[in-house]
DNA sequence: TAGTAATTAGTACATTTGTTCTAAAATCAC
DNA sequence: GTGATTTTAGAACAAATGTACTAATTACTA
């Protein structure tokens, strides 16, 4: 493995264990078994790997954001996506966790996350519609409701990981997905019409 | 105005304003105009300030938490809660948003609120029973819909400050808190009856 | 193989931070 | 007013961190 790629897979690991405060280039260098210098090297300093952890991030959720966009997803689509990008998230979770503080630190994140963010919110409700439009969905609700609906999905997403590490005992990665993927599936109960609520079921019993 | 009070406050400010890992004693100290000898014969460090403004935060929402236990509460005095509740949570934004940082820092502030947050849950769920019960919220979901239901309630009034940072544009607060406070409510309206949402609506507009 | 570029270790320096100590000054109790 | 207590300023110290620089080593290329 090259030298880069051990870096950032150390620096990963501190990162969402320790918090990206308590991480330093000599904490990194010490794990990875190389020089402060050495690291200095490839990685100015460690918002420069922090940022790079970013876009690894977001080259993993890109894959998911762009198939949604091509073509109209179903339901099924819809959970098995939210399961890989949760998955993603947890991976990289220090990202979502010590997000503000990395906003501040490195404002081109925070201004690439923002327009990420008005993406998916604007994705969710082409979502909505095609849902409503297949049946599925409540036509009882008006439009600002879904739009703020669109809002809570996007703000739960960023917040599953933070409220992980607050209130949850340490569990494993797996359970922890799981839970809260099922609470996401909740946000989505009280808004399915009869028929949307059995086509769901069926696809959660699988 | 007591040194010691003076400290609390600035230290609220910069803790708010540019996050709990940029303040240091001495910045504080040079901001109210005494020494940095000085501010430590009051707090040994910052974590004893943040600490005693966590307790602060504490206090504030207690007297709300006390009073939904005492009574069963209305809808009305639910969203009256919600009011007051969010804006002592924004006057100490700073704990919400860096809340996993300021856990692993100060362990007993984790301790603490993890509990409170198992009461909070406990008491939704007494409050979503009591609204079935005046028959505002909706039967045909079961008792694990709302369990969760309570949980991502949790999720979201301990996220929207974080999320305000990340994704609003910077307004000011009662704006920032009308707007979460709105979407607190839209978590609500799918559960709501018929009459329920009636209810809802006339107080919203009230 | 010779030479060039990439990689690495090690060192040094300025800055910041928490922490501790001393002594002066202010306040309070009697 | 006097003595004790509280409050304050200031200095000093160790530890950690980002940063920059040098020189040695390794890898690559022609």
């Amino acid at each position: 493995m090259r030298t880069k790629d051990k870096i950032l897979q150390e620096a990963l690991h501190q990162f969402n264990t320790i918090g990206t405060d308590q991480v330093s280039i000599r904490s990194i260098a010490d794990a990875v078994g190389i020089s402060a210098g050495n690291l200095a090297y490839h990685f100015k300093n460690t918002d420069a790997i922090i940022h790079q952890l970013y876009l690894n991030l977001v080259e993993a959720l890109d894959s998911e954001v762009q198939q949604i966009q091509e073509s109209l997803v179903d339901m099924q689509y819809l959970l098995e996506a939210t399961q890989r990008t949760y998955r993603a998230l947890y991976e990289y979770r220090f990202l979502m966790i010590d997000f503000v503080a990395i906003c501040r630190r490195i404002p081109a994140i925070k201004t690439h996350f923002s327009e990420l963010m008005g993406m998916r919110q604007q994705q969710f409700l082409l979502i909505f519609k095609y849902l409503q439009s297949e049946g599925w969905l409540r036509h009882d609700l008006d439009e600002q409701a879904y739009a703020a609906f669109a809002e809570i999905i996007i703000i739960f997403s960023n917040a599953w990981l933070a409220d992980a590490v607050i209130r949850q005992q340490p569990e494993n990665a797996e359970q922890q997905v799981a839970h809260y993927r099922q609470l996401f599936i909740q946000l989505f109960i009280p808004y399915l019409t009869q028929e949307g609520l059995q086509q769901f079921q069926q696809l959660i019993t699988d």
